[in-house]
RNA sequence: GGGCCGUUAGCUCAGUGGUAGAGCACCGGCCUUUUAAGCCGGGUGUCGCUGGUUCGAGCCCAGCACGGCUCACCA
């Protein structure tokens, strides 16, 4: 916060002070209350006047101002609890002149308390009238404005309070993100899987391809990873005997921000023992649209300009068929080696020299991606760029693996997971090769987890889904920023 | 990191090289069923920062900071 106090903020501070002298605590510690604000909404809202009036319903109510209409002798404000409004109808003839000069040390943005009894007025709205009026927090500063809220996009993420106060809008993601959560749990739960914590400091980043943060644990003078993913730790529990597990949480990337990414975001990983990447195709589909339905009451959603059906089955699409209709590959060129690097290194000359994988990566990522909006699961991408993966039935050079890929993103990926330990080093040691060819997003070499591989990973489907973008769909929202509370920001100053 | 755009009052935004504006909010006054309450009066400002051009810069130029979009990288 700037030092420098704007008009408004100095006259609050005055009123602070007055109110001080006047003996008001304004920052108490107790708050009982009969109801929270939306409850009485809730319970209320279809009352008729005369029900009202007979009840005589008194309540205490607590919540912040966020709108004030003086009248003279009167006053209506209208109080939030974060969920619903509640109108207060201040009157000095029922508070009291003394009680009622007060409130002229009272601002938009304070958090009061109310007692009185609910009515409707003339224009029929349910309010409080008050016969006690308390404060429970001032507040210093001025509230953004009423109508158009908070607009300043780095200001509703720098001061995402301010954001939540005044946009509903902002709530209702944020809720929404909650309930998702809470539903992937109880879904999870209910069907026997064990939710785990691994740890988010590795000594080797695995798990996924990707740039880690680095960290210093001092007593131990030991560099630690920020994970990039908990797949390693979760396999090793299933060689432990924890047949069905899963984990959200964070992961970390040391990668630029955008639309679609921010370095530390939630992600969902499940793991489950006697399964393949087959199976974890039909919960996903069951997951997704169970979600949509129970939250949002139907399994269509509008998502940037477009209607996106989560209705199963979702359309299954082989990489190779995928590349030949969105990149124009015929389908026998995606096996020739030669042509295909050819083809993504014309793409992405940055980035040359690219292995057949990579190549492949960047046509499918520039090429084809983006025009898959509908639900797709894109089955079977080179083993190249699945270390962690069994290869396919019918192709060694394919991996055992499926992303679906929803709005143009990925929004999750599994596999049938690579149990044979002399095979995992094997392409542990490709990705060495990778990296000492200057790919520094290969996987490194982890003994400690093949040695837990030589103990015997039984047949294992596993699964991870980002809860950001996982979000972002649901909620409509068409940047990651949107669905995270505290988006990285540079500091400002 | 590159390109483009933005940064003006607490907030939302106008502003065409010549005396910094509006709405909300705020301050003073009136108003006892209002609700984007209303009426009267008041502009409260480091025009993001630092330089430059000019008689004169919010406006033109350069650099910097932060943000947005986009490209690159990634999920």
């Amino acid at each position: 916060m700037s030092e420098r106090k704007s008009d408004q903020d100095l006259a609050r501070a005055d009123k602070l002070r007055r109110l001080i002298e006047a003996g008001v605590d304004p920052f108490p510690r107790r708050a009982p209350r009969t109801h929270a604000v939306s409850e009485v909404v809730a319970s209320l809202s279809g009352a008729a006047p005369e029900d009202l009036e007979a009840r005589r319903l008194r309540v205490t109510v607590n919540g912040r101002i966020l709108s004030v209409r003086l009248m003279g002798k009167a006053v209506f404000f209208h109080i939030s609890d974060g969920c619903s409004k509640l109108q207060v109808y201040l009157r000095a003839e029922a508070v009291g002149p003394e009680a009622f000069e007060r409130f002229r040390l009272f601002d938009i943005g304070d958090i009061v308390s109310v007692s009185g009894e609910v009515f409707r007025t003339r224009t029929g709205e349910l309010t409080v009238l008050a016969s006690g009026l308390g404060l429970l927090a001032k507040c210093l500063h001025p509230l953004p404005e009423k109508w158009h809220g908070l607009q300043d996009v780095e200001l509703r993420y720098r001061r995402r309070h301010l954001d939540l106060i005044m946009n509903p809008e902002a709530v209702r993601v944020f809720r929404l993100r909650s309930a998702i959560v809470a539903h992937i749990r109880r879904f999870f739960d209910e069907r026997g899987y064990l939710e785990v914590e691994t740890p988010m400091m590795h000594a080797v980043p695995g798990g996924a391809l990707a740039r880690p943060f680095v960290t210093h644990h001092n007593a131990l003078d030991l560099d630690l990873y920020l994970r990039i993913a908990p797949e390693l730790y979760l396999k090793r529990l299933v060689v432990g005997g924890l047949e069905k597990v899963y984990e959200i949480n964070r992961n970390f990337r040391n990668e630029g921000i955008d639309a679609e990414h921010n370095p530390e975001f939630t992600m969902l990983e499940f793991y489950e023992a006697y399964a393949d990447h087959e199976d974890m195709m039909a919960l996903t589909e069951v997951l997704l649209v169970g979600l949509s339905r129970s939250l949002l009451g139907r399994d269509e959603l509008a998502y940037g300009g477009e209607t996106i059906s989560l209705r199963p089955p979702f359309r299954r699409l082989k990489f190779r068929q995928a590349m030949a209709e969105g990149s124009g590959l015929p389908p026998a060129a995606v096996d020739d080696r030669a042509e295909v690097v050819k083809r993504g290194e014309a793409i992405a000359p940055e980035k040359r020299p690219l292995t057949y994988g990579k190549a492949l990566d960047v046509l499918f990522d520039k090429l084809v991606k983006p025009g898959l909006v509908q639900p797709t699961f894109i089955l079977n991408p080179p083993r190249e760029v699945s270390p962690l993966a069994k290869a396919a039935e019918d192709n060694p050079n394919e991996a055992a693996r499926f992303e679906l890929m929803i709005a143009g993103m990925e929004i999750a990926n599994a596999f049938s997971e690579l149990t044979d330990p002399q095979e995992q080093r094997r392409r542990f040691e490709e990705q060495v090769r990778e990296r000492q060819k200057g790919d520094d997003e290969s996987h490194p070499i982890d003994l400690d987890y093949i040695q837990a591989l030589e103990y015997g990973l039984p047949p294992t489907g596993g699964e991870g889904i980002g809860i950001d973008r996982l979000t972002m769909l649901l909620a409509g929202r068409t940047t990651i920023r949107e669905v995270i509370l505290f988006p990285l920001l540079r500091p400002k100053e």
